[in-house]
RNA sequence: GGCAGGGUAGCUCAGGUGGUUAGAGCACGGCACUCAUAAUGCCGGGGUCGUGGGUUCGAGUCCCACCCCUGCUACCA
């Protein structure tokens, strides 16, 4: 690859607990515009990882009995089997609790205090503290002397010192980032929430925790404690967790830069503020270069619920993936979270979905083709030349593409209904030659050939522009078409010339069976 | 409480700057066809466009009020 480069990101998922919908949703997006962008000639890196510090898995660890280490190396098996089972084309893997990602954070840490001495500085915090959100509040949250979201809790006032980072003082140059680079945070609304937040004012970041031993020691010793035995505070999640996008790099190492700035951060909207707001501030600070983009995608509700709240969903990642496979479920998804905004998810419209469009749609669509190739052609796709099918599937194409090439965002869902909209043109292209009627008449031979082959290359090109978000059903459908080398691994630049004659056709297991009919009475 | 977005067929959603009978997909009903995973194609039924006012020859589309939903409201992703 010699492409541009790519540099692709996920949130580093909070080893606390299994991989549940919202996790997935999130990988499997990054994962089909990783492996689209490659397609378009990228040079892809795509990172992903696991945050593996703070004291929420420390309690854990301690109520299990065990280490943390032990703890979270087991968590991390956890995701990353699941990362497998889900086909997650992921380059790289970081921990925070990775020597090199901790040793990164120092010196990352170390390099601000150079570059600019001024931005760290101790301060004994005291504050309103709520017990409901374990949040210090500010004055404007505070409604008759309770928190705005727990007004049934008491404020306790607290004290604590700790290291700050001066985040206020960026605040201009965070507005001018966001106004001058319009894509620098994206969906749109996304944006706006930003500009909200940066309108409304900065204030600095408490960055360390004393009494936080499950962290990264924090590597500027504190004048007011020189002595013998200096107290050292832990990295608090802000400089442990962001900079891994950074440590992936091997920065401070020499090269870093080879890979560095990244070119997109997926995150979910919750912390998009963390990536288009601390995070620049903090490479700003550092004199490094900032990512290009960070985009917040939405999140996956089931009856009304967070996936990533803890109570209530009963349901089981696991079996979702297994009622159609890994790669329909990727499909679902993605077709029916618009990835700039919030979905909900339902068995039953996944039961629909499967049974519509890829069963039904697609599926089926393979089966009459390769069919009718074994059955006129023996098998052996004839030369034609180009027919309506060929042109009008083109616009279609090109929409999948920019949907997800950035000029528009990342829109995984337009793209999915984009391809779709090709099936249903071959089906109806089918219906409206007849090529069984054709088969019937050989002063028609040729004309039954233009047809054949228009649905191959038809089916071609659905394999490739689906070998991102399908992988493994793709190569299935490729290989039965006789298709050279892998659809995966066929440029998006070559869609539109694409040619099938010659290869060799096989019919092979229904690509997507239909559902078992439920027992009636 | 503040800010932002939204409420259109059973479900998920489209509907630039106001203009003939409000659209798509899915689901449902009928017909056609047979290459195919009883799949596909065609036709059809189905909507007081959140509520109440207003502007206009004319409003889903503009204005006002109200109701409801969602998001954000920065220190544990």
């Amino acid at each position: 690859m010699t492409g541009e480069k790519f540099y692709i990101t996920t949130a580093i998922d909070y080893a606390n607990g299994e991989p549940h919908f919202g996790h997935a949703l999130e990988k499997i997006g990054a994962d089909v515009i990783a492996r689209a962008h490659r397609q378009m000639g990228r040079n892809v890196h795509f990172l992903i990882g696991m945050d593996e510090h703070g004291q929420k898995v420390a309690q854990t660890a301690a109520a299990l009995g065990i280490e943390p280490q032990t703890f979270v190396d087991e968590i991390a098996v956890k995701f990353r089997t699941m990362w497998d089972l889900l086909g997650i084309s992921y380059d790289q893997f970081i921990r925070t609790t990775d020597a090199p990602h901790k040793s990164g954070v120092r010196a990352f840490i170390k390099r601000i205090a150079e570059a600019s001495p001024e931005d760290f500085y101790e301060k004994e915090y005291e504050g309103w503290y709520c017990v409901g959100c374990e949040l210090f509040k500010r004055a404007d949250e505070i409604v008759d002397k309770k928190c705005v979201l727990h007004p049934t809790r008491d404020l306790e006032w607290t004290k604590e010192k700790n290291w700050f980072f001066r985040l206020s003082k960026y605040q201009g140059f965070l507005s001018r980032l966001v106004e001058e680079r319009p894509n620098f945070i994206q969906p749109e609304s996304r944006r706006n929430e930003i500009r909200a937040l940066l309108a409304s004012g900065l204030e600095d970041l408490s960055i360390t925790r004393a009494r936080l031993a499950w962290a990264i020691p924090f590597p500027i010793p504190s004048p007011a404690t020189q002595g013998p035995s200096p107290e050292v505070q832990g990295t608090w999640v802000w400089f442990d967790a962001l900079p891994n996008y950074l440590t992936a790099t091997g920065y401070p190492a020499k090269g870093f830069k080879d890979r560095w700035p990244a070119s997109l951060h997926i995150v979910g909207k919750d912390i998009t503020r963390l990536h288009a707001v601390v995070w620049p501030a903090m490479l700003q600070a550092a004199e490094l270069p900032l990512p290009e983009r960070v985009w917040g995608h939405g999140f996956l509700s089931f009856g009304g619920e967070r996936f990533s709240k803890s109570a209530g969903v009963k349901i089981s990642l696991t079996d979702e993936i297994a009622r159609f496979g890994p790669d329909a479920f990727r499909y679902f998804l993605l077709r029916e979270i618009p990835f700039d905004g919030d979905g909900s998810y339902s068995v039953e419209r996944f039961e629909a979905v499967y049974t519509s469009e890829l069963a039904n749609g697609l599926g089926n669509l393979a089966s009459r083709v390769t069919a009718m190739i074994e059955k006129y052609r023996a098998g052996v796709v004839p030369p034609a030349a180009a027919a309506s099918l060929d042109a009008e599937d083109g616009a279609d194409l090109a929409a999948a593409q920019s949907a997800l090439d950035g000029s528009r965002g990342y829109l995984l869902h337009e793209a999915l209904d984009a391809i779709a909209r090709t099936t249903t043109r071959a089906n109806l292209f089918i219906q409206t030659s007849q090529p069984w009627a054709l088969a019937k008449d050989p002063a028609k031979s040729a004309e039954l050939d233009v047809v054949l082959a228009a649905l191959v290359r038809s089916l071609a090109r659905q394999a490739v522009a689906l070998a991102a978000y399908m992988p493994n059903k793709a190569e299935a459908l490729w290989t039965q078409l006789g298709g050279p080398g892998t659809a995966g691994a066929m440029p998006y630049a070559q869609l539109a010339a694409l040619q099938a004659t010659g290869w060799q056709v096989k019919k092979g297991d229904g690509l997507f069976p239909r559902p078992a009919e439920p027992a009636s009475i």
